[in-house]
DNA sequence: CCTTTCACTTAACACTGTTAAGTATACTTC
DNA sequence: GAAGTATACTTAACAGTGTTAAGTGAAAGG
């Protein structure tokens, strides 16, 4: 009877301990530099018990992401939600996601930065997309709120919010990928760029 | 007595073609997805030659980068030059980088987004930036001929420079990608983000 | 002519992601 | 309770990677 169950509830929970030390192994090392047989290692299991779980190492990655994705969704949602001016929500959203970069910059990377495309798996990148889409549809929140009370000249909401996302991208990215670089004070240069778009596409 | 110069005419000749040879692989395919063993097949030598003439995979990489980094640099400045106007020579060079980056994305890719950064190797850290400084000592320069004209309210060149090259690279990087997103009209995005960074600089 | 140097190749190492085949164990059915 | 089957996992292997140590053959120098 609950024997079906039970053996769900184990596959299950090996499923999350896989993710748990891929997780902890890509965070820390990176995805590049983690092979399946690490994360094996780590479980304690053989390198292809993995597979029964997972399709391959890039589904391994994807799942981790959604996950990441939807922390970050979700704090995004909760700053912009609980300021009133939505000018100062722009920013505050803007503020969370770079520094959330900066934060997990392996996670960062991996999902916005190096992202392995497999060639000819247009499924696989639409996956991406949805997973993606939440924090992006909160920007275009944030963004659609400032063209309605009249804050901005621009009104195209998609443009706008394209380009916010390409500044917060920049800036978050470079930091991340080239950390030798001899960089303004970091968060000086964030402030910047926010206020820079802010300021340059009011009304 | 000419010999050694033949021979050293040679050597070199072996090493264009090594780069020629990964240069196209690398462009057509990108850097991950060609192995040392395709591009030995390329000129008809055996894979281990090319370790005679560079150290490594990545080497090789940065060889090209430098090349290419040139290019860019001297259309940046040709670019910069012809304009009178510091704003508009400013915009110009900004768009000059972002057309080469969506030209050259492979390129791009291997020079800032992915570029493989050795473990605990920051001498090849240093020559990277060296590579760049070039092209970024380009943008300074168009930012500095802005704020001494008194067209920035920022008088702060470090800093306007990294903003202005974090939103291009923001954008390209973004384009290049994800390709699959449904980004508006690229012109039209990468117009808008350079405008609005300089408007939002204005005086 | 002999020796040394030089350019190059062959063979191998230690890895990688991934799959096919095999092996116990636990569960179901008689 | 015994036989058969499905399930969960492992072993062995494939085809590939970057890279190195050792070996080869020809040209250059004395």
């Amino acid at each position: 009877m609950g024997t079906q169950q039970r053996r769900a509830r184990e596959k299950e929970a090996l499923r999350q301990d896989i993710l748990d030390a891929a997780r902890e192994l890509f965070v820390k090392e990176g995805y590049e530099n983690v092979s399946m047989r690490r994360v094996a290692e780590k479980i304690e299991y053989s390198p292809t018990t993995i597979y029964l779980y997972f399709e391959d190492k890039a589904s391994l990655l994807y799942a981790i992401c959604e996950e990441t994705f939807a922390k970050l969704a979700k704090r995004m949602e909760a700053i912009t939600r609980d300021s009133q001016d939505p000018i100062e929500a722009l920013r505050a959203g803007c503020r969370a996601y770079v520094d959330f970069g900066l934060k997990n910059p392996n996670h960062y990377k991996v999902t916005f930065i190096n992202h392995p495309q497999h060639p000819r798996d247009d499924q696989r990148h639409l996956k991406e997309a949805s997973m993606g889409m939440k924090a992006y549809g909160n920007l275009r929140a944030a963004v659609e709120a400032c063209i309605r009370a009249k804050k901005f000249r621009q009104t195209n909401v998609e443009a706008v919010t394209q380009l916010i996302w390409a500044g917060e991208h920049g800036i978050t990215s470079l930091l991340i990928t080239m950390p030798n670089f001899p960089w303004v004070k970091k968060s000086e240069l964030i402030d910047l760029m926010i206020s820079t778009l802010i300021d340059g596409l009011r009304a």
